[in-house]
DNA sequence: CTAGCTGATGTCACCTGGTGTCATGACCGT
DNA sequence: ACGGTCATGACACCAGGTGACATCAGCTAG
């Protein structure tokens, strides 16, 4: 992440990175699959826990109450990494080729918290675009909580922004 | 496309692509940014229509009903290419890179819905949103559409999966 | 203690996606 | 017939990524 941020993603070459870390670039590809991979490390971890949160989620929520407590779960995994968030999201912002892998993790786990949704007996078109929603909602947050100067809650900012989705729905 | 189908995306070398087509590698990618894009030609054309429908919307929508205005656009365009949609959406599907690719189009169709929902008078949050929850019901919709053995026409499927979504963010 | 196994790393050769640079040649208006 | 513009080809080059083999440390059995 040092090198990224000190001279941009694209500029950086593994082999450099493999140096800064005393190992050799075929090292380097034993450990992370790709030159984008190294950045998305927890992100099974917070897949883990996000789909922990709905199977523990009481019965009588509805879908949307359930990604709430995922929401919730997520929210405690971002305030433990806040520091390196913020850079870490300026260097994936800023290319292409790492937006879309941040893409694919975000599909990830909305596939893997619809399958939990599934197995709380809920239809399978509901499961997935609750699921969907979900990410959308996480993502939105997590701009507005990365660069707030006030550092709300992330769980506070994510809160806000399902009850403004359910809102929308609920209008017209 | 026939490449791909035949022998894999992975397996297809670019090489080949421009030979079959009579061309070099280099003007292949003078077309085409990526080995990737050429799968995804007419994917401004869609965003343009779609965004042209928001515009178009009558001013007592609401932001979920402009969306649906957008998905019925979206509609009359893939019924137009239903006999490629098949074969290229599983191309598509068995490759991650090509998902990854797919993904990020679909992100550049939320972004530009949003801009054209916040023109229409609608809340930051509020567009950002209803145009993601838009994209999400187009491909769950899409995914649908594209193996019914009925031929479903895909604006029934979507206004569907729309009413699905308020309800599911209105229970509970 | 040593022989042999296992797992992590280095070395090297190789393929392919992608780009910069220059040459070639077709087409076009004058 | 001339000069300019534009598309294409030719070629060299770089970086990401992989397969194959060598090396070496640590461990375990006898």
């Amino acid at each position: 992440m040092a090198l990224y941020g000190e001279r941009g993603y694209e500029e950086t070459t593994v082999a450099e990175i493999a140096e800064r870390a005393g190992l050799t670039k075929r090292t380097f590809f034993r450990y992370f699959t790709d030159k984008r991979e190294v950045l998305f490390w927890g992100s099974e971890l917070l897949e883990q826990q996000m789909v922990a949160a709905i199977e523990a989620a009481p019965a009588s929520a509805s879908a949307l109450g359930m990604i709430g407590a995922a929401l919730d779960a997520a929210a405690v995994r971002f305030e433990e990494v806040r520091e390196f968030a913020g850079p870490r999201h300026r260097i994936i912002a800023a290319s292409p080729e790492l937006r879309e892998r941040e893409l694919i993790k975000a599909a990830s786990l909305a596939a893997a918290m619809a399958r939990a949704l599934r197995a709380r007996r809920f239809g399978d078109t509901a499961a997935v675009l609750a699921a969907h929603t979900g990410t959308t909602v996480m993502h939105v947050a997590f701009e507005q909580w990365v660069d707030d100067p006030n550092q709300t809650a992330f769980q506070q900012i994510a809160r806000d922004a399902l009850a403004q989705l359910r809102e929308i729905a609920s209008t017209g």
